[in-house]
DNA sequence: CTTATTAAAGTTGTCATACAACATTACATG
DNA sequence: CATGTAATGTTGTATGACAACTTTAATAAG
């Protein structure tokens, strides 16, 4: 069992609750190189006294590393920093957000998804999940005749082609990298509904997706699939985003 | 503001701490349908209350929740269920891990991003980044020949590709990935070591990958990876699961 | 001296109480 | 009815106590 390492406190500067505080302050510390896997955390009482908060905040603050399996706890023991395990969740910071670089990194994690989803739907969708998808796309249209932004709508396309692929963790990741993209897919459509042209090349790739899923082609639709997310990556990135990406952090600082 | 809905708790039955059981209960309602975003669960006395713990046990449960990006707090309001957002992670529960068909769906999604990523290294990678590949390439014979499961070195290798995209989203989602299938990976590498043939074509489907990174032919790469990928998916499953999977339970119930 | 047993100290888990800071609701006044 | 004040309710934090467990230290026995 190794030693409890040098435990060096930083002036906690963060907003929020001092359990959010501790939590950030004590993450930064174990994903730092005093702390390795195995190594003891100092005890509550001297967090609480190093830190100058109670020792409620404290394990508060150790309950959420715990559920973010970064440690255990062992009762009588301490609480010890764990291995690489399956406990630990994908993040994406929503703190970097704000540049466009960033959004463009998590369009082209979306990207490359996209295709092998349209490709793997392809191959297994079933009756029922093509009649689901044929009905989303057609609600993109519907929504966009009532004059909705139609982001939910695509969403709801994309998700019932990530159904399609019977492996829920396409489907999960997919939802998980929409949260990020809500604010882009918005400009995007935004954009395209501008342009007459823009716009029917859009439904017409997403014809082709459809078209190929339908008939059970896992090529032609992974490359109709990259197709309308480059040609989407492209859109996006011929707008101005600076001012989307501004508006997005003044309603996120509520 | 939406009202309170009904609150129902049932029995807790699960191990662990009391907070780890009120987490996992409150989760589970926040999911089911009666708390929609926007709905306010009930207070901390009353949930302390109605599942018979003190308040303490409730606070550590709702601070863990927040850290999932599922509910929020207003200090003298309450706590309420949160919309879709960029603070929930994506998470693959360990528990599924048990089952030979979780483990395939998960190398599938690694399956699909081995071949992007490949790709996107044959595009971008530096120098540098091709000297960190080929080594990490060398690395893996020099563990063999040590007599080493290999396992560390592959990661490292195919570690050293994802760095190579230039974007951090695919290198965290990899390595988020290996946490979930380093026992696949031992088996698969087990098998492969049990037949020089199979030996000799897996150091062949690598060769193959970082000749297509060197000579910058992203096509090639994500061919490469892809064929590799789709191999070590073939020989896994050509091998009896079951035992290990059993091995890997025990090992996680200490 | 070595080994075994017991006691003491330390640590996490939970409970209870109190107060600060904030929000909501109820009541009184013009 | 609108406005202001008081009362009540809720989250955030601190403190103290005790239970359950672990580790270390002290004592007794061979």
């Amino acid at each position: 069992m190794k030693s409890t390492p040098e435990f060096k406190v930083e002036r906690i500067t963060t907003t929020g609750t001092l359990t959010d505080r501790v939590f950030d302050a004590l993450k930064q510390l174990i994903n730092g190189e005093d702390f390795q896997p195995g190594s003891r955390l100092p005890s509550e009482l001297k967090m609480a006294s190093r830190f100058g908060v109670s020792r409620t905040v404290i394990r508060e603050a150790v309950s959420r590393l715990k559920s973010e399996g970064l440690v255990e706890s062992r009762q009588g023991s301490g609480v010890f920093v764990r291995d690489r395990n399956m406990h630990a969740p994908f993040r994406i910071d929503p703190s970097i957000m704000d540049s466009v670089q960033s959004v463009l990194q998590v369009v082209e994690l979306r990207l490359s998804l996209e295709g092998e989803i349209a490709a793997l739907a392809a191959k297994r969708r079933t009756r029922e999940q093509m009649v689901a998808i044929k009905h989303a796309l057609k609600q993109i249209e519907l929504d966009e005749q009532a004059g909705k932004d139609g982001v939910e709508a695509d969403i709801v396309f994309h998700r019932s082609i990530a159904e399609a692929t019977g492996n829920p963790h396409f489907l999960a990741l997919i939802e998980f990298l929409f949260n990020f993209l809500i604010k882009a897919t918005l400009i995007t459509r935004s954009y395209e509904a501008t342009k007459a042209a823009l716009s029917q090349q859009v439904k017409e790739e997403h014809l082709r997706i459809v078209d190929a899923i339908s008939r059970q082609d896992p090529e032609a639709a992974r490359l109709a699939a990259r197709q309308h997310m480059e040609g989407a990556s492209r859109r996006l990135g011929s707008v101005d985003l600076k001012r989307f990406i501004a508006q997005s952090e003044s309603q996120d600082s509520h």
